[in-house]
DNA sequence: CACCAGGCAAGCC
DNA sequence: GGCTTGCATGGT
């Protein structure tokens, strides 16, 4: 794998273990769309960023050098050699058969604020209508990004996430206007508890993992997986396996026996795969 | 084909 | 057991 700058934009050339539409499908994230060509556009922090993959070579458009190495780098994972990973989950029933459909997948390094609200609005959600609440979120109290010279979209606005800050003095009935149904009090609730105590999220970085599952469920509305699925694409803690109804249904099925020994660093990413791979073709698990 | 009705969805309280 | 909303499904 290596950088070069090529006009305004950055190509990352032969790049292993990248697939730009399972990442961005796989049910991490909820603000990357698919353009017309087939490349994706999305916010991250206060960027706004299109990029597209042609075989091995992913091209971030009109990005530096210094935003790639600062940025995108990191929330990319491209520092993890996912080989190494797969590697040693070939071969494993069940498991080796979802690396191999799902090889290609890799965990954002998603801001933790954002992927706490974020997981709060899915329990019990599908994901057009996630996306739809978020993106109502995001025009309602965050700010207006500038975009520059994106092909195709001159006539499409983006917005960032609003911080902690921005929401800090929301009622619920402002909440209630994005139609998130009765998850509107959570959201209220992670405002409150966090706004109050801004360095909250800060903290979770240096607990140990139940700690850290504790501290998040101290919030109304998050319980045990919306706090591993924060912990996991918000906190990059990579040993955390969030048990959602598939990945439920999949233990249930091929694991009654147990679940076999791996990594607890490669733990993430397993339950990624797993979680794509059913959900692609759920007829595995019925 | 529309269109409609009722089921159901990345959980949690 | 109940919860908001709207997507996806299957029936007409």
């Amino acid at each position: 794998m290596f950088i070069t700058q090529k006009d305004n934009d950055i190509v990352i050339s032969d790049v292993t273990n990248f697939n730009l539409y399972k990442t961005f499908e796989s049910g991490q994230c909820f603000r990357w769309n698919m353009d017309a060509g087939g490349g994706y556009i999305g916010v991250f922090r206060d960027k706004v960023l299109k990029l597209y993959q042609e075989d091995n070579n992913i091209i971030l458009k009109d990005t530096t050098e210094v935003e790639y190495e600062n940025i995108w780098k990191h929330y990319f994972d491209l520092d993890r050699d996912y080989s190494v990973v797969d590697n040693s989950l070939m071969g494993l029933p069940f498991i080796g058969d979802a690396c191999a459909y799902s090889k290609g997948i890799r965990i954002l390094k998603q801001d933790p604020w954002e992927t706490l609200i974020s997981f709060i609005i899915s329990q019990n959600n599908n994901i057009p209508r996630i996306k739809l609440i978020i993106e109502r979120l995001c025009r309602r109290f965050g700010h207006k990004l500038n975009v520059k010279d994106i092909t195709d979209s001159n006539d499409q606005d983006y917005y960032s996430f609003p911080a902690v800050g921005d929401m800090k003095d929301i009622s619920i009935e402002d909440i209630a206007e994005l139609k998130c149904g009765f998850r509107d009090k959570y959201i209220v609730d992670a405002v409150s508890k966090v706004s109050s105590d801004i360095c909250m999220l800060d903290y979770i970085y240096d607990m140990d993992l139940e700690e850290a599952r504790v501290k998040l469920m101290e919030i109304k509305g998050v319980g045990r997986k919306v706090a591993d699925c924060t912990l996991l694409y918000g906190f990059g803690r990579m040993e955390c396996f969030p048990i959602d109804v598939w990945i439920k249904r999949t233990l249930d099925k091929y694991f009654l026996d147990g679940f076999p020994n791996i990594r607890p660093d490669f733990l993430g990413i397993v339950q990624q795969y797993i979680f794509y791979y059913v959900r692609s073709n759920p007829n595995v698990v019925k």
